[in-house]
DNA sequence: AGGATATATGCAGATATTCAAATACAATGA
DNA sequence: TCATTGTATTTGAATATCTGCATATATCCT
């Protein structure tokens, strides 16, 4: 029961909704994460690990970097069935087409380069 | 997408599953989930409150009782998926199978008659 | 080894959630 | 209309959650 319920504590903040949408486009290190949602480096990172600890997704050491993933095979049933459902969900929110629109241009840079990056590309954290 | 956060937010909570799933065996009006759960009326009202507004159940009055139900028809897309995911889900869980015993032996009178009837079945609210 | 970089985490403040108790509101019946 | 009953809501206090900042940890490179 405890564990159920973690599940939808997890998607219960938008901030990890907009997360594992990211994560269903393809894998990403925590600096991935802030370039697509343009938010600070603790946030990103605290939020893949509630998401993690809930069982949604992985980690796995890639050099310096942490790349997170949504590894299906590895999903408990009820985590499965809440995937497919943020699968096919909000597809057309402007909010997550934008976040999808900024992963597609975010780069494996770390937290101090991202600021640079952000100003000649007139993005912002928020 | 606050619409679809506030789903999440209804279920992430183990009062709510639990009354949730005592609606899926069949409506109740308030006194009954405080039987059910062995909550307080508050508690009870303030819980069901959360869901309704979330979109998973509806109430309709029947002479001094609220009665509550999940009432499929109701239900948007997002709201059918996760009932149906929880019907099939804790079938096995101890709390939930009480939850169904107290259900069971449930009557409805009001909240101010309760408190005898629990001491007479050896039930106390938490 | 030492410096630089990517991520995680401890801390503190702000905000949100939860509860019981008391009270307000709505419907029934005398 | 007034008392009673079932439910909703307000209040205030306790607890939990979320975030940024600063710092710790782990890896890479020279």
């Amino acid at each position: 029961m405890r564990d159920f319920v973690k599940l939808f504590k997890a998607l219960s903040d938008e901030i990890r909704i907009r997360i594992l949408k990211v994560l269903l486009e393809r894998e990403c290190c925590v600096c991935e994460v802030m370039q697509a949602l343009t938010i600070s480096q603790s946030r990103a990172s605290r939020n893949l690990g509630i998401l993690e600890d809930a069982g949604f997704i992985k980690s796995k050491r890639d050099g310096p970097l942490i790349v997170y993933s949504v590894d299906r095979k590895e999903l408990n049933s009820y985590a499965t069935s809440l995937i497919e459902l943020l699968r096919g969900s909000l597809v057309d929110e402007e909010i997550i087409l934008q976040d999808k629109q900024r992963l597609s241009r975010a780069v494996r840079i770390g937290p101090r380069a991202i600021k640079k990056y952000l100003f000649a590309t007139d993005m912002r954290l928020c």
